[in-house]
DNA sequence: GCCGTTTTCGGCCCGACTGTTTTCAGTCG
C-alpha cells in the first residue's frame, strides 16, 4: 500500500469524526498523520519494517498500530466501523465549497442526504430551506457550489494559476495607492497545483484597490467582498484578496503564505515565548505590544527562528532544521549553467540545434545537451542510426561556431519493454551525454516496470534516468513502479536522475526529489523543450529542486561545464 | 490523538466574511 493510499484513509477517519463533532484536536490530529504519511519521502513499509513508525513527528501509539493494520491488511478496521455510521457519500458533502461538517450532518440526520446528486434535488425543490440556519440563500449557494465541482477544475497546474495571478497583480500595480503587492499561499510555496491565488497587498485605499479587484476582467463571481478581504472566481480558479497595513505585510505575508501546519508551528512558539501571532504582527500576550509585523524576516526572528524559504513551509522538519541551524540554502535559478534534456529538428522539436544553442547562451547558459529521441519513439520522429550520425556532425559544427559555450550530443533513449535500450552500445558510447526514458507500454505490472527500469539504470553508459515516473499532471497517473527500488539502483550504480521541468510532467515530483538527495543520487533538472520558449519551465524544475530541499551541489547542471564532463566521463567508469 | 525547557495531564492558532441571526454559528484559510 503506497504512503498516499494510508494518507487519504487517515485523512477520511478526520472528516467522518469531524462530522460527528468529535474532540477537534482528535480530528486534528488525524489530518495532521496524514499530512506526515503523504511527505514521507521514502516507503512507509520500510519505516515500519526497521519499527520507526513512532519517529515520524505527528505519528504516536495509535496512528501508528492503525499505519500498521493499513499495511497488513489494506484496511482499517476502526474505519470501516465509521464508515457504517456515516456514509461516503456524506463525506463527499463537504467537497461543496461552503458546505462543512455541521452542514452536512444536518443534511445527513435532517433530511437522509447522503451524495451530491439527492441535495442538488433538495435544493432545485427548495426543500432545505427552513431547516435551521438555511434559506433560500444558502440553497442558492450550496447549487452554485455544486456546479464549481461539477466542473472538475478544483486544482489548477501551477504554470495556468502563476499566469493569472501575475496578471491580477500587475492590474492592482497600477493603482498608486497600492504601496506593496505580493502573491502568498500555496503558490508562493510553489506547489505543483494550487485550490486558490491568495493575493496581499499593502494600500491606504482598501476601497479602491477591492473596487479594482472585484471589476477586474474575466471575473465571472463576486464570492465574497468585505473591507479588506474580497474572494472572485477568476477563470475556474478562485483568488482571494486581503488589504493590510504596511507594519503588518510581513506578518500576513507569513499568515497566508501557509502552509497552514507550518502556521500553527511557529503560532505554538510563539506561545512559548509569551507572544501571539496573527496576521497583523507578533504581540505580546501580555500588555498587547507589537514587537514585529513589517516583515516575515522580523516575524520569524520574533518567534526565535531564522527566514524559512517558503517552499519549504510545510512542517515537513523545516522548523527543527531551522532551529538547528540546518536550513539547507536552497538552488535557484541563477544557480543552473545548462539544460541537459531539448529537443530539436532531429526529431520532434522545432528549433534547429544552432537555434537552441543560441537561444541558450543568451539565456546565461554555459551548455546545453541536445537530447533528441531514439528510432523506437516513431510518434516522435525518433532518429534512425543514420540521423543519429548526421546529428553529431551538426552539433560538432554548431560547437565550432560558438566560444564559451558547448552543445553536448545526447540521446533520449527509449527503454525497450525488457528494458533493453533502443541503441546498440558502440553508438550509445559515442554520445555525450545518454538519457533513457519510457515512452511506451505504460500499463505493465509494478514488477515488470520496476525491473525494465532498473534494468535501463544500471546500464553502464546510461547517465541520466528521464522523467522517472511517466505521469502527466491531470493526465495520466504515474505508471505502477516501485520508485524506491529504482532510486536503490541509480544509488547503486552512479546514474542521476532528472526533474523534468515541464508543466505537465514536473517528475521526479518534490516527494521523490527529496528521497533522491537523501540517497545521495546526483539530480538534473531539465526543461524537456520542444520549443524556445519552453527554456523557461526551468523556473518550474527549480521550484520542485526547492521544494526538495535541494541545495546547487545537488544539481549536476549547476556544475561548470569542465565539472560536468568529468562527471560524464567518470560515471561510465563507475562499477555498475 | 499527540506531545513535553510550563506539562505524563492538560493543553492544543487566529481572525474575516456570510447568512442567519438580534448576538452568533459555520466556513474558510
Amino acid at each position: 500500500m503506497r504512503n498516499f493510499e494510508v494518507a487519504s484513509l487517515l485523512l477520511e477517519i478526520a472528516d467522518i469524526l469531524e462530522i460527528q463533532q468529535e474532540n477537534a484536536f482528535r480530528v486534528r490530529a488525524y489530518r495532521k498523520g496524514a499530512q506526515a504519511v503523504e511527505a514521507l519521502p521514502e516507503d512507509l513499509a520500510s519505516v515500519a519494517a526497521r519499527g520507526e513508525l513512532l519517529d515520524i513527528p505527528g505519528i504516536g501509539k495509535d496512528l501508528a498500530a492503525k499505519i500498521q493494520e493499513c499495511l497488513a491488511c489494506g484496511q482499517i478496521a476502526y474505519l470501516e466501523e465509521l464508515r457504517r455510521q456515516i456514509p461516503a457519500g456524506v463525506v463527499q458533502l463537504m467537497r461543496i465549497q461552503g458546505l462543512g461538517p455541521r452542514t452536512a450532518r444536518l443534511l445527513f440526520d435532517q433530511m437522509g442526504v447522503d451524495s451530491i446528486d439527492k441535495l442538488e434535488a433538495l435544493c432545485l425543490a427548495h426543500k432545505l430551506a427552513g431547516l435551521p440556519g438555511i434559506k433560500r440563500k444558502t440553497e442558492e449557494n450550496i447549487l452554485k457550489g455544486i456546479q464549481v465541482w461539477r466542473s472538475g477544475r478544483e486544482r489548477v497546474p501551477i504554470g495556468s494559476a502563476l499566469e493569472i495571478a501575475d496578471a491580477v497583480v500587475a492590474r492592482l500595480k497600477e493603482l498608486a495607492s497600492v504601496r506593496q503587492i505580493a502573491v502568498a499561499g500555496s503558490l508562493r510555496r510553489r506547489r505543483e497545483t494550487v485550490k486558490d491565488i491568495d493575493i496581499l497587498a499593502v494600500s491606504e485605499q482598501p476601497a479602491e484597490v477591492m473596487e479594482r479587484f472585484v471589476g477586474l476582467h474575466g471575473v465571472a463571481e463576486v464570492v465574497a467582498r468585505g473591507e479588506t478581504k474580497s474572494s472572485v472566481r477568476l477563470r475556474d480558479i478562485q483568488v482571494d484578496l486581503r488589504v493590510v497595513e504596511t507594519e503588518s505585510f510581513g506578518a500576513a505575508l507569513q499568515y497566508f503564505t501557509g502552509s497552514k501546519q507550518h502556521n500553527i508551528r511557529v503560532r505554538e512558539m510563539a506561545q512559548r515565548r509569551g507572544l501571539k501571532v496573527s496576521e497583523y504582527g507578533v504581540f505580546e500576550e501580555s500588555s498587547d505590544r507589537r514587537v514585529a509585523g513589517a516583515t516575515e524576516a522580523e516575524v520569524y526572528a520574533a518567534v526565535g527562528l531564522p527566514f524559512i524559504p517558503p517552499e519549504l513551509r510545510e512542517d515537513a522538519g523545516e522548523i527543527e532544521a531551522a532551529l538547528d541551524g540546518r536550513l539547507p540554502t536552497l538552488v535557484t535559478e541563477a544557480d543552473v549553467r545548462g539544460d541537459l534534456q531539448l529537443h530539436t529538428t532531429w526529431s520532434d522539436g522545432l528549433p534547429s540545434v544552432a537555434e537552441l544553442a543560441a537561444a541558450a547562451q543568451a539565456r546565461g547558459y554555459a551548455y546545453i545537451a541536445v537530447t533528441d529521441h531514439s528510432k523506437s519513439a516513431t510518434i516522435a520522429r525518433g532518429m534512425s542510426e543514420e540521423r543519429l550520425l548526421q546529428m553529431l556532425a551538426d552539433v560538432e559544427s554548431v560547437n565550432r561556431t560558438r566560444s564559451g559555450f558547448r552543445v553536448l550530443a545526447g540521446c533520449e533513449v527509449d527503454i525497450q519493454a525488457d528494458g533493453e535500450l533502443d541503441f546498440p552500445d558502440e553508438l550509445l558510447r559515442r554520445l555525450d551525454l545518454v538519457q533513457v526514458s519510457v515512452h511506451s507500454r505504460f500499463k505493465m505490472s509494478r514488477d515488470e516496470m520496476t525491473a525494465r527500469i532498473v534494468r535501463a539504470v544500471r546500464h553502464p553508459l546510461v547517465h541520466i534516468l528521464g522523467h522517472p515516473t511517466g505521469r502527466l499532471l491531470g493526465e495520466r497517473a504515474p505508471y505502477e513502479l516501485d520508485l524506491e527500488a529504482v532510486l536503490q539502483a541509480a544509488r547503486a550504480s552512479g546514474t542521476a536522475v532528472e526533474i523534468n521541468a515541464s508543466p505537465q510532467r514536473l517528475d521526479l515530483n518534490d516527494v521523490a526529489a527529496r528521497r533522491a538527495k537523501e540517497l545521495g543520487i546526483p539530480i538534473v533538472i531539465s526543461t524537456d523543450a520542444h520549443a524556445v520558449p519552453h527554456l523557461d519551465f526551468m523556473r518550474f524544475g527549480v521550484d520542485v529542486a526547492r521544494r526538495a530541499w535541494l541545495t546547487a551541489a545537488d544539481v549536476l547542471n549547476t556544475r561548470q561545464e569542465p565539472d560536468l564532463r568529468t562527471w560524464l566521463a567518470a560515471k561510465r567508469s563507475h562499477p555498475a
